[in-house]
DNA sequence: GTGCACTCTCCCCCCGGGGGAGAGTCACGT
DNA sequence: ACGTGACTCTCCCCCGGGGGGAGAGTGCAC
């Protein structure tokens, strides 16, 4: 049996973190002198605390470390280290797309912004709607787009999406996304639904949808350049998207916010 | 002027966040109320707090924002971002070979560990010695291997390491890298060494020097199991390396652990 | 029996926020 | 001139995954 120092030096984990995992339920000692709380390990659990230790420098959290470490099967094992790893994957695209668009907001020459305003008649529209997490909205994109696309069959015209406003503020609101369509079917979560006519302020935005933030706060120093204020959720026009190009550099989408003057 | 609600919504940063971002002095309302303490911002303000966004969303600690944002000279920013981006790739790099020791440690049929007893008397060899921090480590080895190259000459045996049990427990610790030699010499940071005799359980570790922690609880366990007790700083000999193959698989390193017998 | 290394628990600190309480303020409508 | 609802303020507690250190108790060798 071992000492907490020796089994310490023996996995390069530190005595306040082995601790922690005993408090926590990872890895609890072979057995506790109940008279003095001296914790004692035995070599067996030298593995396990490897096994640890490595997910832990994958920032697993604790709770799904000890979800690992519990299953005895090594597929539902594999398997819950794999999903860690498609989060790491995903992590890694989050940073990518950060730098690409810091790299855009620290150029020194940028493409000038150029905004039309733009009076929009009520529109009726075959659409898909929802709540949505921001982290999840992506995924729900794709899926709706694709749902749209084969409840109309031939595009008229470029899909659009709405966005209320909450999902930016509270990571989470409603969305919908729609096709242009003369007589909207309803099918599965398709359904018609009428867009109210506003007045928007118009910029496109080059590029992949990651940095259209750059865009949404060049127009917003406009509207507040141009003494007007924002009245209701962002509306998207997708002119080109994945659809149509693969290369998303080339994808320009147009991003329209509702206002109003404030005379 | 903006309240901080309408700030928000421009910039997608919650108005908690913009709070904390005033209090730590990186995003300064542009005027205070005195009376009430309400925030006003100026549009102009959109896009530093884009670009503050972003750079939380590569993790740049908010003191490095305040830096680079404070820092008026492009070129200086450009510095700091960029060492950023270096340390995230050290941290890709931590990642991967994470991964790569996680799946070994699950790899369900391992590689049996053979361990040697092994008598090593007292040697004097050219050194050099410092007090390294756990995460600088690897520089500093580099730095070390090749200063000694230098005043050796021509190698006439592996390299080998000595380390200190603190360097894994608290981070930091004594570290001291050696190359046989006749007659050391004493040049730059390199001074003859004499180590003492001692008694080693030795194992080979086979692969790079990240996963080396396996091999390390592998020799644990082996000297838990035989009852034996460790005395002293750990040993290392590289015997393949990278100076002798650009493939880190290939690389052998005898892990060597000071024991005396419990008898 | 005495010193020293070890271990125990407990509390506070770090980062970068989120949640919510309770109070004060603004602007709109009647 | 007064609601009333939306907005904003400060303040405190919480999260995760530890580190630092205080003060007290223990194990072991000399």
């Amino acid at each position: 049996m071992l000492a907490i120092g020796e089994f310490s030096r023996l996995t390069h984990l530190s005595v306040k973190t082995l601790r922690r995992y005993h408090e926590a339920g990872l890895l609890v000692p072979a057995a506790v002198d109940r008279a003095t709380g001296y914790r004692s390990y035995d070599g067996h659990q030298i593995p396990t605390a490897q096994v640890i230790h490595r997910l832990r420098e994958l920032d697993v959290p604790l709770a799904d470390v000890r979800r690992i470490i519990e299953s005895g099967d090594p597929d539902r094992r594999a398997a819950l280290v794999s999903d860690h790893l498609a989060r790491l994957e995903a992590e890694l695209d989050r940073t990518r797309s950060a730098v690409v668009s810091l790299r855009r907001l620290l150029d020194p020459d940028p493409v000038p912004l150029s905004v039309e305003l733009r009076a929009v008649p009520v529109t009726t529209v075959a659409a898909i709607e929802d709540d949505v997490d921001g982290d999840s909205v992506a995924a729900w994109f794709a899926g709706a787009l694709a749902e749209l696309d084969a409840a109309i069959g031939t595009r008229t015209g470029p899909p659009g999406g709405v966005y209320d406003n909450s999902l930016f503020e509270e990571g989470r609101g409603h969305v919908l996304l729609h096709l242009p369509s003369a007589d909207p079917p309803r099918r599965g979560r398709v359904r018609p639904v009428t867009l109210p006519a506003v007045e928007l302020a118009v910029a496109t935005h080059v590029g992949p949808h990651d940095d259209s933030d750059i865009t949404y706060g060049e127009l917003g120093s406009w509207v507040v350049a141009n003494a007007l204020a924002v009245a209701g959720p962002v509306r998207e026009t997708y002119l080109v998207g994945p659809a149509d190009d693969p290369d998303p550099a080339a994808w320009r989408t147009e991003i329209g916010w509702p206002i109003f003057r404030m005379t």
